[in-house]
DNA sequence: GGGGTGGCCACAAGCGGTTACATGAAATAA
DNA sequence: TTATTTCATGTAACCGCTTGTGGCCACCCC
């Protein structure tokens, strides 16, 4: 049923090597015989068919984007930036979930899920100790990752460090002294954004001359419902925190209907500050460091083509600038004499 | 560099053909042979090369999924429960967007990207009138579409003229006659959700006797932004409504929004209920008609692969129940006597 | 014991492209 | 003029699997 190469070949009266050089736009066809070339095919209405053409010439033409989690916010922005580059760049995109995507366990292997079906894997954030991440690195195929650093693997991420310093530095400056943090969870597979954003909170303390109060830290497991908790759990202390750095912006969310349900105001009882640029961000008036996330995936696409096409990968980590955003959710320590 | 069949085959002491029926567990192959078979596969690591396999067989092994946005909560939900059958089912999932997502027109031809690449395709809730759907239905191969219903086509969706029915019923029970509505665009390629869920407000107004007041509609287009406008633009009306029903949570969100604005309190001066059980309506406290999203999905995957098996498509749309979860979004008519 | 009847398996012809290599003509160099 | 490139195209051997056809053998039934 469908139009072959060589219904094109002989309707434009040459080999089916020549209409396969001139519809891929190689050299060495006249260009008069190409025109002609790409007019009967497109008068047949000739499609190419990817299966045979991956089989003869060893590319698929296809990337593959793996991450933990499809419905949530970070991955699907990542998500649309990659699809947006690759749809540009007439690539398919394979999609697949590995980890305990919507709280299942899904640890089978990913590699044969994989292997021989696409040219590049695009990795979203998963932790760095995670064992299909390894299964993926060691099929030596090009790859990249976005929001999470390997040593020898191409890399798109912000500088966490850097963002979690901008965030605390930004309650430092308002005059808060006794910060919290809202982690991820307890150290058990962090992501790498989990641990340097504890970095770059706990080097801002440090240069302004604060200690780092391990009973001011709580874990919000990355989700709202988490975020409240761990929120919760600070607002019980004996001397709570006037701060909280919260590790992203959905555990400040949480943070935030915590606070409300003590009857205490954000940015003026208790500042709160995410990280992330999280859609729902500036409904909720929360201060956060904005990431471009779809950004993040669309560099890492972008980069991982001009791989495939060159053959070098970028070594070096690529890092995307952030920007606080100070909104109503941090404001003045309380008490501090502003007149 | 990869393994072939062949390979196995001679090691295996067995022609292609057998590895090939033994290792698809198809029949007339003897119990050991095809243990043997299976053993030496796996010990030469051997994965079959799908663009070979497909070349040869005409399937491809793989669904796509056609989707406005990624980045939404609605669209990556159902991607996620897409994701999960898919995977369970080792097909390949094919990603790709149409229409203008991230406020990009994308209006190129979608066929091509589709054609002799997938065995099947889903579609989630685009414009019945969209061309593009157009194009994906004249291809003529499996298709099932979710979150809107094409005659003649499979589908998966809630009942919206019900869920907006039921939301409404909801705001006159508790009293309200004054009844604003936040639609997604003034009739230009509506939505089948949109029109649907405009007809059950319509319908439960009609069914208690109250009319529809046009001056009460505001459109919304289905963002947090357009919401919070809508809302702003129902306040300013001589006489706001007491209660608005918004067709989506987003847009609720953003309605919530203007009225803080306002200074007035949701579910006490004035209601408003959504549609979704979109992630964050429990945290907003928003009334809203829960529809099961991921299982949205999953079935419509599930009810795919029967079809991709047994050839005969599911032609009666089928209509997945929702629910309405009271919060603080909503309560009784202002000045409405209780005790 | 001859003619089914099945079960298991091998043979080999595709599937629809890509690409190394060959060919021949025109262009250029010697 | 002749030898040498250069360019456009054709030839044909794959790429690695699937599947229709047919062979062989064991078993069964009259």
């Amino acid at each position: 049923m469908g139009i072959t190469i060589r219904d094109v070949a002989e309707a434009a009266g040459v080999s089916t090597a020549t209409v396969s050089r001139a519809l891929r736009g190689l050299p060495n066809v006249d260009e008069r015989t190409r025109r002609r070339v790409q007019q009967v095919a497109s008068d047949l209405d000739y499609v190419i068919s990817p299966s045979a053409s991956r089989l003869a010439s060893g590319r698929t033409g296809s990337v593959a984007v793996v991450t933990p989690y499809i419905a949530r916010w970070f991955f699907c922005t990542v998500l649309s930036g990659v699809e947006d580059v690759l749809q540009e760049a007439d690539m398919d995109l394979l999609l697949t979930c590995i980890g305990d995507h919507n709280n299942q366990l899904n640890r089978s292997p990913v590699a044969p899920r994989l292997r021989r079906r696409v040219d590049a894997i695009l990795v979203i954030a998963v932790p760095p100790s995670d064992p299909q991440l390894r299964e993926i690195i060691d099929l030596g195929m090009p790859t990249s990752t976005i929001g999470l650093t390997v040593p020898g693997v191409p890399s798109v991420t912000i500088d966490d460090v850097a963002a979690a310093r901008l965030a605390t530095q930004h309650l430092i400056n308002l005059g808060h002294r006794r910060m919290g943090i809202i982690g991820g969870s307890p150290s058990e597979a962090p992501f790498t954004a989990e641990s340097d954003r504890e970095k770059g909170f706990s080097q801002a303390l440090t240069a302004a001359g604060l200690d780092v109060d391990p009973i001011l830290e709580a874990f919000g497991y990355f989700t709202i419902e988490g975020g409240e908790a761990a929120m919760t759990a600070l607002l019980s202390q004996p001397t709570p925190p006037t701060a909280v750095f919260a590790l992203s912006d959905e555990m400040a969310f949480g943070a935030l209907r915590a606070l409300r349900a003590h009857g205490l105001r954000p940015g003026v009882d208790v500042s709160i500050v995410g990280v992330d640029g999280h859609d729902m961000s500036e409904h909720l008036d929360l201060t956060t460091v904005v990431q471009p996330v779809t950004e993040l995936g669309r560099i890492a696409a972008e980069s991982l083509l001009v791989q495939l096409r060159e053959g070098t990968p970028t070594l070096e980590p690529i890092r995307v600038p952030t920007q606080l955003v100070v909104r109503g959710s941090t404001g003045p320590l309380p008490g501090l004499s502003r007149d």
